[in-house]
DNA sequence: CTGAAAGCGCTAACAA
DNA sequence: TTGTTAGCGCTTTCAG
């Protein structure tokens, strides 16, 4: 090692670190004045605090946000987001709306991914515990949430987001999954479709499995039989959905409307469409931006909308205890063509 | 003062916060051991450690990380990146590259949006210098970076992401934007266009700037004018995008290529087109999801390597000082239709 | 307006 | 395996 050479040189960045203690030293002050200028407090004389703020800055100085917050008590009041897939528009949505809302009570957003991975979201979540976070929205991967109880014990607010609590009481804002699908099958079968199929993520995620049971409800409703030809469940990628709606396609007897249950697996039925000459009518949970120009029917709710509920429900936690709730958001169908095609 | 009444209550939660020293208290051994137990160290009898994180759960107690972060000296090691607007699928790529790059060394990553104004993004880096991030990854929406400066010297390691450093010698890792930019146009110079437009983003975006100016040299390089009439800037949304695109659409002279120089304004193209029978070509910058499903042709880089190249550019200064080096990353031309039409 | 002393809650060192 | 002591860097008293 070389490390005394490397001590030798003048010049170079500081090896110990610095403290208070340096900067008011070089600026001929007591180390609380030092503190008081750094920090913004008022009470300190102009000259005094431009004489500190110089000296910080030429040693290359900063606060020291850990004892600061150790001696004061309380964190920079900051709000954790913890989502499963960051390239995913949902979430992005979702965190726009986040944000915004925080912006307006002045809370910082800090944003984390569990890659959809329990161990990934636990550490997570641990982490802005002992963080002392002013409160934690997750959407979790976990398929029960009990162990999430000691978060709120430990006295940080917690909501769930998007996916509804399973083994536990706690604050909870989703999307009004049955009702969308409701709407959107229904559409179908008013339509004169009969054979409709259903295209879904992990059956393992709640609004998953919510979808689902309401896709086989308006079947029932309609008098119409829940086919597991026409059902194909568990493809989280775009590609996997691909082809399983390519597999859909090569039917004996293809279905003549298509639900996608998510955005992911409505890309997918997009790319399997591509080269079809008339293909099956399609509607997709989630709306997304290029539907539109797409001319792609969804049905789905107001991602931001979410995120501002989600905020608004941590705050009303952090004002003390009550009962715990879930918030539902109403969902729209936005009809752009590709879901009023008749049946073949 | 009533304390000791309060305290005399049995239930409630606590009002005083608690430490160590309440659980050690409970769990009947020294702090240290209390410590020791609940930090996961080895050398703890099994059954103690049983105990005190008993007497932690019944409490509702977890360590204080301000606390154990002052004592340590270090942090949880945590990268910050900074981006414009967290619904950009741009930055959500980039976000999982170095999301993913970041795992790989055991580092957090903690995300916040500046919503590109610099007074937010001035209070986000300042925090995360404050708390001694491990790194700072950052997307900035400031014309000159001069005063993040203090930021290296405070010791701790920036990486411009996206946009090239201005007024201050720092590790950047970027997108070749003229070679991108050159190939489109000189595409479709070789496709016979002779009217090509250009609808770009904010000027003061570095990106922005290189892209304008690598369309002017290609045009000069082919001996075209450089139309005025043919160049839209300032599109930061692809609302605004769309209006400039049914604007160049509607002139006298329409072009008979469009260059769109963000995924925002291409979107906002894609929309202006919608109903024209006969659209012009179109080349957008930045590779998306849909943009094959949708057939047009984009040029652009891997956001997902984008972020990976600033991790590692992120790593390389934190291993000690070096001179500052520009990563631009190759972009490639993907055709996949709206580019190659033939001019009209 | 400035300063001295105490201590926030935890863990590194050293005992035992 | 467990306990004791000291002190991380800052801000809060309380005095000048």
């Amino acid at each position: 090692m070389t490390d005394d050479v490397e001590r030798g040189t003048a010049s170079a960045a500081a090896q110990r670190p610095l403290t208070l203690a340096d900067v008011a030293a070089a600026a001929g002050v007591s180390i609380k004045t030092a503190s008081r200028a750094l920090g913004g407090e008022p009470n300190v004389a102009d000259s005094t605090r431009g004489r500190v703020r110089a000296a910080a800055a030429t040693l290359g100085f900063t606060l020291n946000s850990a004892a600061s917050q150790l001696r004061r008590g309380t964190a920079v009041r900051t709000v954790g987001l913890v989502v499963g897939d960051l390239a995913n528009p949902f979430y992005m949505g979702l965190a726009t709306g986040v944000e915004h809302a925080l912006r307006e009570h002045g809370l910082q957003l800090t944003m984390a991914s569990s890659d959809e991975d329990a161990a990934t979201e636990r550490a997570i979540v641990e982490d802005l515990v002992h963080r002392r976070a002013t409160g934690i929205l997750l959407v979790s991967t976990l398929d029960e949430h009990g162990e999430l109880r000691s978060v709120g014990d430990r006295g940080v607010p917690l909501v769930l987001v998007d996916r509804a609590p399973s083994g536990i009481e706690a604050d909870a804002v989703v999307i009004d999954n049955v009702a969308g699908t409701t709407d959107a099958i229904a559409a179908f079968v008013a339509r004169g479709h009969r054979r409709i199929a259903f295209v879904g993520d992990l059956e393992r995620l709640s609004p998953q499995r919510e979808r689902y049971a309401a896709y086989a409800g308006a079947l029932a409703a309609a008098g119409l039989p829940l086919d597991p030809a026409l059902v194909a469940r568990g493809s989280h990628s775009a590609v996997a959905a691909e082809a399983a709606v390519r597999d859909l396609l090569a039917l004996a007897e293809p279905p003549t409307a298509v639900f996608t249950a998510n955005n992911r697996v409505t890309i997918g039925a997009i790319a399997a469409f591509r080269d079809v000459a008339h293909p099956p009518a399609l509607v997709g949970f989630d709306h997304f931006e290029l539907a539109d120009a797409l001319g792609i029917t969804t049905v789905g709710a107001d991602t931001a909308a979410l995120g501002r509920e989600a905020v608004a429900a941590l705050l009303r936690r952090g004002d003390g205890p009550h009962a715990s709730t879930t918030r539902a958001l109403p969902t729209t169908l936005v009809a752009r063509g590709s879901g009023e095609r008749p049946p073949a």
